[in-house]
RNA sequence: GGGCGCGUAGCUCAGUGGUAGAGCACUACGUUGACAUCGUAGGGGUCACAAGUUCGAACCUUGUCGUGCCCA
């Protein structure tokens, strides 16, 4: 598109109809392909963070997405081999729930369909609904590579066409090469545990919420009756209790699981306590005759201060408990199943509790499976919900007469008294206060702490390279602070939990055979138990081949379907496979039934390979070759764990290589007040809609200005309108160039004309600053300072300045050379921000001249201080100042606007004469002045202007109010004063002339010398005024 | 309770030791050769507080207060 001599441009930008036809544009040359524009070998490289298929965009995907944008564009129109990869994540529990979702409106549930059919319908609704994101992703400007849009998912079983990548392969072989290094085991440990999904899920999907909760307090009985004394001190050590006590106090929020408390436990230095530690106490519910027994033991962890100061330990169902129970060898009682209901299996509470009695008294020992098996919820409460568990348990505690007891008016109920209650009265401790509760961000229901056996990464064996990354600089992460964070947790790592139960994921690669004594041909007996022998391989014919080898197995595998089987939760169908051990094709016992672990792999797994699986490992692509490890991560700091640190991790551990080298971490954005953004709130800003009003430049552009590194991120929509007349100024600007035949015959140049003329000579050395500081600050990451300091040149120098300059020199000798600067310099414009508002430099590129590339192809400048002309920069920062100083002196002393004034000159240096001869014109034409002469005195009632070097007179007699002139001279003279007593101060002080380095006392001199001239030359026009007036 | 931050103009924020800036908001004026989504000019700050280091502190140190996030 050619625009010289073509229709003229409109008023504004109208982004609305523009955008989308660009965005057309870009898309059909390719123009986001891996290594378009590529002028060089050095590659660059960013993965984007994969939304969830399930996502739309939100203001938090825009911000980060526009700063990958920005880094990628500055990158490719630097001719970098760029390649920024797109893609989704599978989102398993999220995907899953949409699609449930919409069979539970069809009154249908998962659970009618087979796994392979369920998992068609999620295929079916990814290839309908999947797209949402990366089309809004588009309306932003965002240049990836489209046609490589990846997903966590592809080349899954049953993915249809489309779908055919590789990443699936990718995750499958991580697995089974992590397996097989022993980075990966099977074991029984707490997990957050979802009722309602029925799966375990990561610490990332769980909210920790303040809710009301209340905090009962019980009477645990000493076993046998015993008794101790009781004595409790307060803070200066006098008793304030002193007691013989039968029982230990024990406060929980969680009454319910009392049930499966393995001790109770006191801090070591607790001495109320020391007498009975190591006693037995009897935990005050369930059956009477069957009541259980646990030990009072002593731990770090209990709070003296805090309640009793003794807790309950329940391993099984809390995370601080599971520590105590795992280091004092308490046994881990569960009670609950997967729906968060009492247990309802295993042997009648007689006979569980005996057991668990003989535990406690140190007669027996349970293994972790033995003691998984037990269930210790007395029969009459079996079955029961969680909550309807929680107040049978609290009814029978306190008609047992086991509650503690307060008076009615104590204030930790958190109630008011009735008119007739008795405030003396004794009632049941019941505190009402705030708990944290955790809960699924999805199902938002209760999360419940649950021992389960899951698979987990042992991460405290790959920690150590993804630690020694970061230590040596190799991978540099933004702010420093994210360092720390990282530091932190990586230090104290835990076992990662990567087994879902969940269908749509990646299946775990995992097959579980008997053990050879356990061998009895059923074909459904075996989930994975201490019985079993586990296959880990990428395919069934690959474990099939283990399995054969281990059982001496010759003959070929087979396999069946089993359809119809239950294994509880797991879904209505599992595949197994059979082996023919070979004696006898009749017999039971010659077959060993192979089954696959049903579980999925977490997200989290899947995405942890993002940088590599996207790149086609793990074939040896020329893309994995060319572009990893990738340049830069730019990610929210709340994944810096789930997500940045296991990329490290998995990464060091599978090929061995950091997955990046720079991490770029920003925070969450917020409303205008700093406020999260929530639909409860009704705060949230929708990106599209912003898109809609003000453009898409607009809102990167404020995403960019927002971006400092570290910063608060709070979206004020006032601000976003700003920057969109920001792009309206950019607009005129190019519209007042083509109205003065800027664009005629233009076309792209690289370096600026040859000028003569001062102004053109300023403003292309500003042009060469501002390229320098712009690079200088993406370089860094300092995307604020970046669009800060366009924004300043932009408005400030070139159309505040240049443009006005630009007015009287098109009539005049420097016509051409103006006209050829303005081109190159808004050429410039349009180049230096096209990374930040790619859509109307876009537009502007087109329609002003003969263009060979796509402004997202133009060649970034490399000039920089060899176009800085000193002296002409010198020269116009004084011509400015004279000319702000005239306006400044006009409006605040009321000389109407319109009005031309005559100016006189009183003295001025050298300098100055040569600035003023060759700037007069620019000077009359926007100080609105009509003639200048040269004077020796000020005529009478004269407004007085003073530059450096020289002093100017406007007379105005008559029409000025010599009083205001002289209290304007008067607070300028004071001010300079002010500053100059400051400097001097300082040079008088010899510890400053010593210690300071020479350039600030330099400084220091030359300022001093130049407010001292000022403040003569102030001085000298007020003892004018006081003589004449 | 532990970890990491933050506190600068009315608001939102920059500012890595040389004496404080931007945008918005505000006030006054304005039919200036593109732009009212604009122009010109102006007002506005004990840089949370206290002590220390330094010739010099918004910046470094320590403490206090306030506030946010993460983890328990």
């Amino acid at each position: 598109m050619n625009g010289a001599g073509q229709m003229a441009m409109d008023k504004n930008f109208d982004a609305k109809t523009a955008e989308a036809r660009i965005a057309a544009k870009w898309d059909t040359a390719g123009a986001f392909r891996a290594g378009a524009n590529k002028a060089r070998d050095e590659s660059f490289c960013i993965m984007i963070p994969p939304p969830n298929v399930t996502g739309s965009l939100h203001m938090g995907h825009a911000f980060n997405n526009t700063l990958q944008d920005i880094l990628v564009r500055w990158h490719r129109m630097r001719g970098f081999d760029t390649l920024w990869q797109p893609g989704q994540d599978h989102a398993g529990i999220a995907t899953q729930m949409v699609v449930e979702r919409g069979l539970a409106a069809e009154g249908k549930k998962r659970t009618d369909f087979t796994r392979e059919e369920f998992l068609a319908k999620v295929w079916d609704w990814k290839a309908q609904s999947g797209g949402t994101i990366i089309n809004q992703l588009k309306r932003l400007g965002a240049s990836c590579d489209w046609s490589r849009n990846a997903f966590t998912m592809s080349g899954a079983p049953g993915a249809p066409e489309g779908e055919e990548g590789n990443f699936h392969d990718a995750v499958i072989k991580v697995f089974v090469d992590m397996y097989n290094k022993g980075l990966i085991y099977r074991g029984k440990r707490l997990v957050n545990w979802d009722p309602h999904f029925e799966t375990a899920i990561s610490d990332l999907e769980v909210e920790n919420i303040e809710t009301d909760g209340n905090m009962w307090h019980f009477k645990y009985p000493l076993a046998g009756g015993a008794t101790y004394r009781y004595i409790e001190k307060d803070e200066e050590g006098t008793v304030i209790v002193d007691e013989m006590r039968d029982y230990i106090s024990i406060a929980t929020t969680r009454p319910e699981t009392m049930l499966g408390d393995g001790a109770v436990a006191v801090h070591p230095s607790d001495e109320r306590y020391a007498p009975i530690v190591g006693k037995l106490c009897e935990i005050p519910v369930g059956p009477t005759e069957y009541r259980r027994s646990i030990p009072i033991i002593t731990d770090e962890y209990p709070d003296p201060n805090f309640g009793s100061g003794a807790v309950k330990i329940t391993g099984a169902h809390d995370a601080n408990d599971y520590g105590v129970a795992k280091r004092g060898g308490i046994p881990m009682y569960r009670l609950m199943d997967t729906r968060a209901q009492m247990r309802d299996d295993g042997a009648a509470y007689a006979e569980a509790a005996a057991i668990a009695g003989a535990v406690a008294r140190g007669e027996r020992v349970l293994s972790e499976a033995e003691a998984d098996a037990l269930n210790l919820v007395p029969d009459h409460l079996r079955g029961l919900d969680r909550y309807e568990a929680r107040k049978a348990v609290v009814d029978e505690i306190t008609s047992e007469g086991l509650a503690v007891m307060t008076r009615a008016d104590d204030l930790r109920l958190g109630r008011k008294l009735g008119e007739d209650e008795d405030p003396a009265a004794l009632v049941p401790l019941v505190e009402a206060k705030k708990i944290m509760q955790p809960f699924g961000d999805r199902s938002k229901t209760v999360i419940e702490p649950m021992l389960t056996d899951q698979w987990f990464v042992d991460a405290e064996k790959v920690v150590g390279p993804a630690l020694d990354a970061v230590r040596s600089g190799r991978v540099k992460i933004m702010p420093e602070s994210g360092e720390k964070t990282y530091y932190h947790w990586l230090e104290n790592i835990e076992p990662w939990c990567i087994s879902r139960q969940l269908w749509w994921g990646h299946q775990i690669p995992v097959w579980y055979g008997p053990q050879e004594n356990h061998i009895d041909g059923r074909r459904n007996g075996f989930e994975d138990s201490e019985f079993t022998v586990r296959f880990c391989a990428p395919t069934f014919r690959e474990a099939a081949e283990l399995a054969k080898k281990h059982y001496g197995v010759s003959r070929a595998v087979e396999e069946e379907r089993v359809a119809g089987s239950s294994y509880g939760h797991y879904g209505a169908d599992e595949y197994c496979v059979q082996l023919s051990l070979g004696k006898s094709e009749e017999i039971a016992e010659d077959f060993v039934w192979l089954r696959r672990d049903p579980d999925v792999l977490d997200t989290w797994f899947s995405s942890g390979l993002w940088p590599i699986g996207t790149l086609g490992w793990p074939e040896a692509t020329e893309e994995l070759q060319k572009y990893f490890p990738t340049s830069v991560l730019v990610t929210g700091q709340d994944i810096l764990f789930f997500w940045v640190a296991r990329m490290m991790m998995m990464q060091l551990a599978v090929v061995g290589e950091v997955p990046f080298g720079h991490v770029y971490l920003h925070g969450l954005v917020r409303d205008a007040k700093g406020k999260k953004m929530s639909k409860s709130l009704g705060n949230v800003v929708d990106p599209l809609e912003i898109i809609d009003e003000f453009g898409a430049d607009a809102l990167r552009f404020t995403n960019a200005s927002m971006a400092s590194l570290g910063g608060v991120l709070k979206l004020d929509t006032q601000r976003i309108a700003g920057y969109r007349n920001f792009t309206t100024k950019l607009w005129n600007a190019c519209r007042f160039a083509e109205m003065n035949g800027v664009w005629e015959g233009h076309s792209t140049q690289a370096m600026p004309p040859e000028a003569k003329a001062t102004v053109n000579r300023w403003i292309i050395s500003e042009t060469a600053r501002v390229r320098e500081t712009v690079d200088a600050a993406l370089a860094e990451y300092r995307f604020n300072d970046a669009a800060n300091a366009l924004y300043a040149f932009v408005w400030g120098r070139v159309c505040d300045w240049y443009v006005e300059f630009a007015k009287p020199l098109f009539d005049g000798e420097d016509a051409a050379e103006t006209r050829a600067t303005m081109g190159w310099v808004l050429d410039q414009c349009m180049i230096l921000l096209h990374p930040m508002m790619p859509f109307i430099t876009e537009e502007l590129w087109g329609l002003t001249g003969q263009r060979d590339k796509l402004c997202a192809h133009a060649d970034w400048p490399e000039y920089g201080a060899e176009l800085v002309d000193a002296d002409a920069m010198r020269e116009m920062r004084w011509v400015l100042a004279l000319i702000e100083g005239i306006r400044s002196a006009r409006a605040q002393l009321r000389v109407p606007v319109g009005l031309k004034l005559n100016m006189v000159q009183l003295d001025l240096d050298e300098q100055g004469r040569a600035a003023l001869a060759r700037n007069m014109a620019l000077v009359m034409k926007l100080a609105r002045i009509a003639s200048l002469e040269e004077v020796e005195s000020l005529p009478k009632g004269s407004i007085t202007v003073t530059v450096e070097g020289g002093t100017f007179g406007l007379p105005l007699e008559g029409v000025i109010d010599i009083a205001a002139e002289r209290d304007r001279l008067e607070k300028t003279c004071a001010k300079a004063e002010k500053e100059m007593g400051g400097i001097e101060g300082r040079l008088r002080n010899p510890k400053f002339v010593a210690s300071a380095p020479d350039e600030v006392v330099t400084e220091a001199r030359e300022r001093a010398q130049v407010l001292g001239a000022e403040v003569e030359r102030l001085r000298a026009a007020i003892t004018q005024l006081d003589g004449v007036a």
